[in-house]
DNA sequence: TTGTTTATGCGAACGTTGTTCACTATGCTG
DNA sequence: CAGCATAGTGAACAACGTTCGCATAAACAA
């Protein structure tokens, strides 16, 4: 990609700059994600970063695309565990390594995860950013296995609200129309169950009442899959 | 409470600094929650408010207990919508209006729901925090009002992983052992479900599927009450 | 090789933030 | 009335994000 010189060297301080960001993030937390504080482990003036970024804000976009195409990295890795006569158990795996990434990572989990829409908007495939598609297309790719291999009961299209078709119908053609509505509803709602199972855990809202949630979300793992394994009838 | 003319001035003193953070914090967003930019609105000097609270963390912390309290009144108030023989319409209810509340007040949401364990911690019952528990029995009480009115099926205590059962039991003990262990279950599930499903909407992260996801949310509700209406077997 | 351009870094500065400190009034209390 | 706690001030400090003008070194054209 980079032929010239000078791109390789650009590159190679952007590829340090976000580095040495992630080793402060984690190290220190979110507050000490400073400009500063950067340039100064690096051995830099503040003003020199400007050349790179565009501020603090471009900085942690740049930051969460990074994270984003590590976890990907991750879950396919981990999905890859399980062969593909089994895409159940793909899926579940990949459930699994994301609560233990986002678990091991809360830090980067929060930035990436639990910002508003004003920020860097993500999800499973992100309105903006090509690192948010290839996240979510994991997910509905193992989902799209799944039905390939055993289709389970789903609702038919006129049994679902018709504002939700609608909207399902839309976003199926964006995604090339491979699967019913009803499996969409399943892997939307599957995304959401375990956004939520990890991200509540993630911030420690559990504590409350668990020391330990993983028995909690292998329930929900078990729930899901009842939910996807239950025959056309 | 405040007996003294002192006291009553001071307490009217803090309660507009936390007015005037809320007003902030909902106008300008949570960026704009400074101590400086709230005594400015105010007409005092930033010096000033430290006579009322330590830090900005601590202040922050205060209106977090406040919003704890407002959307507990919230969800009380659409509980008692419905009458005590439909138990779970009271839930229903209260499901409804955590969503809607959170959906027309995000910031406070995020301050609130969505920070690390590092900041104040809250769920529904907190470790720390006496509008934490408020909150919290919100829920559990119509949970038990729904096992009261109709048992449903729900795991043996030998049927539930035993890691599970003693941190359920340590839960139950601090709760009043009222429910079964099975139930209590239910009621984290529940939760968990609820959390997830406002935060990912809140936060925006559904937008690359659905515009509106009501519908699915509805979907939730549906499914949750499917599980807790099937009869004892 | 020489001259020109372009990217990279520096240093200083501005305005903002949270927080502390010495100081001054004001109002309550004995 | 005397004494004292309290509320508020103003100035200061360190740290932040960001911008600007100036140097320097590398890349390129002649």
């Amino acid at each position: 990609m980079a032929s010239t010189r000078r791109e390789r060297a650009r590159d190679a301080t952007t590829a340090e700059i976000k580095a040495t960001a992630r080793a402060l993030l984690v190290a220190e937390g979110p507050d000490a994600l400073t400009v500063r504080a950067i340039a100064r482990t690096m051995g830099l003036t503040p003003a020199a970063l400007y050349r790179y970024f565009g501020g603090h804000e471009e900085l942690v976009t740049a930051m969460c695309g990074d994270v984003l195409d590590e976890i990907t990295a991750t879950l396919e890795a981990a999905r890859d565990t399980v062969g593909l006569e089994d895409p159940m158990g793909r899926l579940m795996a990949i459930c699994r390594a994301f609560r233990e990434w986002s678990l091991a990572h809360p830090r980067e989990y929060q930035l990436t995860f639990a910002s508003m829409i004003d920020k860097p908007l993500v999800g499973p495939g992100s309105d903006q950013g090509e690192d948010g598609i290839a996240f979510g297309s994991v997910f509905l790719g193992v989902f799209a296995e799944i039905w390939a291999h055993r289709p389970f009961n789903v609702p038919a299209d006129d049994q679902l609200p018709p504002a939700l078709v609608l909207q399902l119908r839309e976003f199926s053609a964006r995604t090339g129309e491979i699967l019913p509505l009803g499996v969409l509803v399943a892997y939307l709602s599957g995304w959401v169950r375990l956004y939520g199972a990890v991200t509540i855990e993630v911030f420690g809202h559990l504590g409350f009442a668990l020391a330990d949630p993983e028995p909690m979300f292998e329930a929900m793992l078990a729930d899901m899959r009842r939910a996807m394994t239950t025959p056309v009838s």
